[in-house]
DNA sequence: GGAATAGTGTCTGTCAGACAATATGAG
DNA sequence: CTCATATTGTCTGACAGACACTATTCC
């Protein structure tokens, strides 16, 4: 039997029943607080809870596809400003029971965007919002979403460390300051505005600049502070590393 | 309609086609050079071409499990030796017509194991073997194996940077230079002895000491090693950077 | 004895973090 | 003017990498 006639003589039915779908944890930053993308399912499993936006993957797409098309159609962004989110593969989740319809192999994705429009519900949801991911311990959240947030988060914190990933939550021209916002807000703590300034521009590639500076300074004032955007580099070397977190070592 | 009443008219397959499998890239030291598990495919697709071991997730077990299954089966290792095999998932692959019989989904694993002996073909396979990852340039790998593989090494390199995993490719006693040994086989290049002793030893919870020295010098000459065992450190910090790799960054 | 290895000591350049200083612009 | 902020400078301790040295053991 050569290749041709196995495959004609094939049965995709004989295999186990799964079902794969692509899930997305969508993040931005909003009023300097992390912000992420669920909708309120109106449908069992779980009607009326807060789900990560996602669904089947289509037979004709890849996954990353599948996860860019749901979170396209959950924010209703164009081609434009769905260009500039940036998104990677987080991992799979699949425990037999997960999902109490059948069994559903869940590839979930990670999203980092810049400040968005409020989305819009799709069909099967009955709303969609940014919700601030620190208000969500009182929400009650489907299937094992509230893993995959958590898993998410800690990805996003340890992304920014070796990564310029950061840039990704910002417009495409932004200041020092605002990077350094994204970082406090993400990490969840303040960090030396002096010692960042210095450490950001040494890195080679993590930004450059424009030449230009803002309009205007602060909001409580303080001089003009020059615009950057995002350099050529995939990785900060050296890296930007979080204060040492003794508890999570062990 | 309640949540009961609606699983009960459930109907799973209105949903699209897609089979499930755990692939595992498995690396191993064998005589200073980093192997790979690899079985030599029986049947079409890809027949006599190597593939990673793999096959379909089970109705019952989840994704890890399964990856463990499969392993366990192409080893012929038992609970106790896979006791001290590290696993933990790759990423999942789902491009259409990466398996030309239907859409499959394949989650991949990575593992760390200790010196083990000779697989056993399973059922589905001609041979399996563990075969030096530096000489499979000229193998015929199946289906998107050797992306997979590239991304398992990737992962593997930089997963010795920051966690003590390099330990689970020792036996439980071990001498810091046999450590060394992992990093060098697994980085590809040679560490300066004494700089690697001091780090390893500085690194809280990286090794803890036996209080044993080995029985005798190296082949060569040389005092007996003391024995080290793997401490309770989960993550090595500070890391144990590789030498910096300008190719790598833009 | 000669050679190789284990383990330790020392020095230097780099860098992170603390702190300080200066300059600019909002109110 | 007063304050907050942007940006740059200085200092110190930690650490990585280069190099050197001693002790031990195999052949």
């Amino acid at each position: 039997m050569d290749e041709q006639e196995f495959l004609a003589r094939y049965d995709p039915s004989a295999y186990p029943a799964v079902a794969v779908t692509v899930d997305v944890v969508a993040l931005t930053i909003r009023e300097g607080a992390l912000h992420l993308l669920l909708v309120q399912r109106g449908q069992p499993p779980y009607a009326g809870h807060w789900a990560l936006p996602g669904g089947f993957v289509q037979p004709d797409e890849d996954l990353a596809t599948g996860a860019r098309r749901e979170l396209a159609e959950e924010t209703g962004l164009g081609d434009e400003r769905m260009r500039r989110v940036h998104l990677e593969q987080l991992g799979s989740y699949g425990d037999p029971g997960r999902d109490p319809r059948m069994r559903i192999v869940s590839v979930a994705h990670l999203a980092f965007a810049p400040d968005l429009p409020d989305p819009v519900a799709a069909s099967d949801a009955a709303e969609a919002a940014w919700l601030p991911v620190d208000a969500l311990g009182n929400r009650q959240l489907a299937f094992d979403h509230a893993r995959i947030i958590d898993e998410g988060l800690e990805r996003a914190r340890a992304k920014l460390e070796y990564t310029p990933l950061a840039t990704r939550f910002l417009d495409a021209e932004f200041t020092i300051s605002e990077l350094r916002g994204v970082y406090e807000t993400v990490w969840g703590h303040p960090l030396h505005a002096g010692n960042f300034h210095r450490k950001v521009l040494s890195v080679p590639g993590f930004v450059e600049s424009t030449g230009a500076t803002t309009e205007r300074g602060g909001v409580r004032g303080g001089p003009r502070a020059k615009l950057y955007r995002a350099g050529d580099a995939r990785l900060l070397h050296p890296a930007l590393l979080r204060p040492a977190r003794e508890e999570e070592i062990r």
